[in-house]
DNA sequence: CACATGTCAGCGATACTGAAATAG
DNA sequence: CCTATTTCAGTACCGCTGACATGT
């Protein structure tokens, strides 16, 4: 009990409360308010993500990664574009692959035009299993239900904005 | 290398690609693409926030620890109230107590007021500690030195609603 | 008695470092 | 030779479950 995956109602905000105190101390600080609300809408997010895929054996991370093989055109990529385009450590994808194998939702299979390489490539389980998930998460509205669309994409700009800064990719368009 | 903490420098948006990808298959989502943003924006977050603490040898979650029991009037605390406040696991409460107190910035002392419970109190060091890692993250704005203030209420404002959906607090005032 | 507080063992997951094998 | 791809061993950290001791 009483974890991230729980609700707290508490009788005030937390984090305004920590604000406060903070702004008594130090003087007011709007970035550490709004990154404390990253932190926990990021764990509120992922934790009620988890718990949709749980049925399925699935986390997020997991079915991102099925997510990306089913873009592309032959169901298979190599594991290190894998890892660029979900923006993982390789070590990590190594890791990402071997549960989804285990479970049956992709194989290994060498690079034909890189022997230094492997494809993981998705299975009909896997694909199958896609579909369901991704029905189920469009239901919940990726746990974002209490926005609307205008605020959705707000979200996604603002950030965009932070990404573009840390360096994940050269704005251009 | 190639890890989360390290510029990707793609030259173009990988979220914006996926979206696009999804949009042809099952239509367009604005969570879809709000929800991923919000997963990177922390991992860039707690990345930048971990490194700029990693000389006090202090993770984020142990600094908040710190910093609510310096508002403390006491200095010290009941776990209990830490993880309530926190919004973090007993069992997650335990664990960071354990580890400021092997640094030497927590004691324990069982809680007068109740033989149950035990209360985390600040020493010395970490008073010393908190105060330089708060600079030094003041200094680098939690991240967030891409935004303007105004920006940064708004990614408050914006959460806070997602905080009173999931049953965070109670909103009133 | 039921309930609350905190600890402990253990598991699953992520992110990383450093080293190695293999191939371009 | 140098570099790229992937794997492996090991570490740190986080979040949880279930069980337990202790005290209200």
């Amino acid at each position: 009990m009483s974890g991230v995956g729980n609700p707290l109602n508490l009788p005030f905000d937390p984090i305004e409360r920590a604000h406060d105190n903070w702004t008594a101390r130090w003087g007011k600080s709007p970035a550490m308010a709004a990154v404390t609300s990253v932190m926990r809408a990021q764990q509120l997010l992922l934790s009620q993500l988890d718990a949709t895929l749980k049925p399925y054996a699935l986390t997020f991370a997991r079915y991102e990664a099925l997510v990306l093989l089913t873009f592309s055109s032959s169901g298979a990529l190599p594991l290190g574009k894998i890892g660029e385009r979900l923006m993982v450590h390789p070590t990590s994808v190594t890791n990402t692959i071997d549960r989804l194998e285990r479970q049956g939702f992709v194989r290994r299979r060498p690079n034909p035009s890189d022997g230094r390489g492997t494809l993981a490539e998705i299975t009909d389980a896997g694909r199958e299993v896609v579909e369901k998930a991704t029905r189920d998460l469009l239901d919940m509205d990726f746990g974002l239900g209490c926005y609307t669309d205008e605020e959705r994409w707000q979200i996604f700009t603002l950030f965009r904005k932070l990404r573009v800064d840390y360096g994940d990719f050269t704005a251009e368009s």
